[in-house]
DNA sequence: AGCTTAACTATGCGATGCTAACTTTGCAAC
DNA sequence: GTTGCAAAGTTAGCATCGCATAGTTAAGCT
């Protein structure tokens, strides 16, 4: 399955190559506009090529947002789990989140780019729910003595709040007169202090 | 400076038929992609007349958003001007927020698009700060026996939630798993209750 | 009446998404 | 081995898009 006898005729793997070389420009430029064409070019491959693994360009933004849900969630999980105290799990989740916005502000933009129709493509509804499974979880247990509709109101203003400020951020749209001390840390600890207010 | 003579050469004002028609478009179909030449074409007009309006689609856009903040000010701003009990205020303008993204989502979207730089359209920027301000006051209406850098944090947090809300919302992200009652005034209950609590 | 300028048209280029028809390759059945 | 077939490419071509350029028309000032 790898390594074709042919090195001329083609890519092991072109589905894969695609979504690696779209994140890897809007790494470069978060701002990139993708074209299908550009990437298709940049893998030495024909413009229509890409069609074979991806119906449309949408098909293809939503497979690249549902990677990227995968990477948020795989990030958060992985720095909560060192963290015992439940408040500081919160924080730190919040932390990782919003440094995730800010290390991948491309991949992330994609993520949650309109156009990208959700019930369309059940992968990425699913990859989006199981990061919100993460934060949900870590609000449970930062507020264990609360109903469930309280924790779950929480939780809610636990993304919104921190996908708010990942958006904010992401657009510019956070001057100094604003928020003037803008890192990652700074700005998880306003949030977790808010949400797991008693 | 109205109605010219000569009714076939043309518009009184292309500039604001534009940004009409473009509202218009976005208000039937929220997630629209707006085109220049569809544009010029439903205004019976050259493909090109518009470039003398707008250097760039990006200014059209640019422009576009700019409404769409000064129309969001004066909504939350009116709401708010009702009402006197600051903890209430707060609530009023957090629901005329998400009701203003939801009934204009079309819009909504292009306003927190990326791609729209804000530095190269001081007019932008000014609208989108001039929102924020009546949102701010609210905060430290609430909370008037805070200190200022505590307040500024909460209005920021404040800002997040709202839009964070807005954005999930718009983007279909809050399926009823999530969010089971998905009202403005709902959802703004929970976000003044979580900023302006002591 | 004549000049300037803003607003518009016509033409055309390069890039893009996508379709359709054809070709190459690897694999499996016989 | 040959044959058949599906997957993964290719080329060609269409429609649409943003935008630049150059020419044209109308409006307004002097």
């Amino acid at each position: 399955m790898n390594a074709m006898s042919n090195p001329d005729y083609h890519h092991g793997d072109l589905r894969e190559a695609l979504l690696d070389a779209a994140e890897a420009g809007l790494q470069k430029n978060p701002r990139l506009s993708l074209s299908i064409r550009a990437l298709a070019s940049e893998l030495g491959v024909s413009a229509t090529a890409p069609h074979a693994h991806f119906r449309t360009k949408a098909d293809l933004l939503a497979a690249l947002a549902t990677r990227g849900f995968e990477k948020l969630r795989k990030r958060t999980a992985r720095r909560s789990e060192k963290i015992k105290a439940p408040d500081k799990k919160l924080a730190a989740q919040a932390e990782a989140y919003l440094q995730f916005s800010l290390e991948n502000a491309g991949l992330y933009r994609i993520m949650f780019a309109t156009g990208v129709d959700t019930e369309a493509h059940p992968a990425l509804h699913a990859a989006s729910r199981a990061s919100y499974a993460i934060l949900q979880s870590a609000v449970a247990e930062a507020l264990p003595t609360y109903s469930l509709a309280e924790r779950d109101k929480r939780a809610l203003a636990a993304w919104s709040i921190v996908h708010g400020l990942a958006s904010l951020l992401s657009e510019g749209r956070l001057a100094n007169d604003i928020a003037a001390d803008k890192s990652p840390k700074a700005l998880a600890k306003i949030a977790a202090s808010l949400i797991a207010q008693k």
